[in-house]
DNA sequence: CTTGTTACTTGCTTGACGCAAGTGACTCTA
DNA sequence: TAGAGTCACTTGCGTCAAGCAAGTAACAAG
């Protein structure tokens, strides 16, 4: 996913799916996100070949979604963690495990809950004032980054 | 992305992106969301080769994600429709959207809010009591779907 | 009967991915 | 102090999916 098409797009999805719509990206963010940290953790957690994981990570760095972090200095090591940037990802991770567990898996391999009361969490879409909005209910309009036309 | 090195994974996420994660599927889903529907206007709304608009179009079909109905007999001619299942990748694609206008386009081309007050909407994590889920507060554990160990 | 539209398919080329092996800087064990 | 191990990669090679351009089949309009 070097080259991307996606050029004449002027479309915030086509634009995220430039730096994350790859084969494995999303999924090196999802196991940064279950703590995973080092690479050869990542290369055996995700079983990716390592010029791939390489590269992903490297990218990832260049978009500052992972910060590159020296744990060890004699022999030099590093880790990586997410950014805020990319912990904001977790929404569009769990909205895509929303997705799987209702429509693929029939049962769920992992639930999120909250932590204080350990009530299952959900991605919904909501209004300013935090009401619930139905799918229906939504409209997309032309915001202030719209080309013209 | 026919073959899929995601084999070993028990994960709603690896699981999804399995079936929407390649290049193409994400965005084809988001024209038929954004109401095109016939062949050619993808092609054209898209960019995308016409081989690979028919196999992801032939295989999201075969995923239920989207339903090819005839809109014309004699010629024969068909259209793309959202199922259900399809219908609720939307979510994704808020969060998507959303994560996209805050990191990186710095004014969002499309606004998404609710028809009836024309209130801005977004994609949130809530609790079972529909309360909002600070980030932080959250964990995963092993749901009924998870592997041995 | 030629041109156009729609919904594709076929063939060829390019390029991303996977695999296996190698590298360099160090530490640890005998 | 020699050999083995760890970590974080890089290099080289083969394969298979993606992209591009052109072709096709079934009809409709002029």
């Amino acid at each position: 996913m070097l080259k991307r098409a996606y050029e004449g797009q002027v479309c915030s999805i086509a634009r995220s799916l430039e730096v994350v719509g790859d084969r494995w990206t999303l999924l090196v963010v999802r196991d940064l996100v279950l703590g995973h940290s080092r690479f050869d953790e990542l290369l055996d957690s995700l079983g990716i070949a390592s010029n791939v994981l390489a590269d992903r990570l490297s990218r990832l760095v260049d978009e500052a979604i992972v910060e590159r972090v020296p744990y060890s200095e004699r022999p030099e090591r590093f880790e990586y963690r997410l950014t805020q940037k990319g912990r904001e990802l977790g929404l569009v991770l769990l909205a895509l495990m929303q997705w799987g567990d209702r429509h693929i898996s029939k049962k769920p391999p992992r639930i999120a809950r909250r932590r204080s009361d350990r009530s299952r969490v959900s991605v919904v879409l909501v209004a300013a004032d935090g009401s619930p909005v139905e799918p229906g209910d939504l409209e997309l309009v032309r915001g202030p980054g719209a080309a013209g036309r």
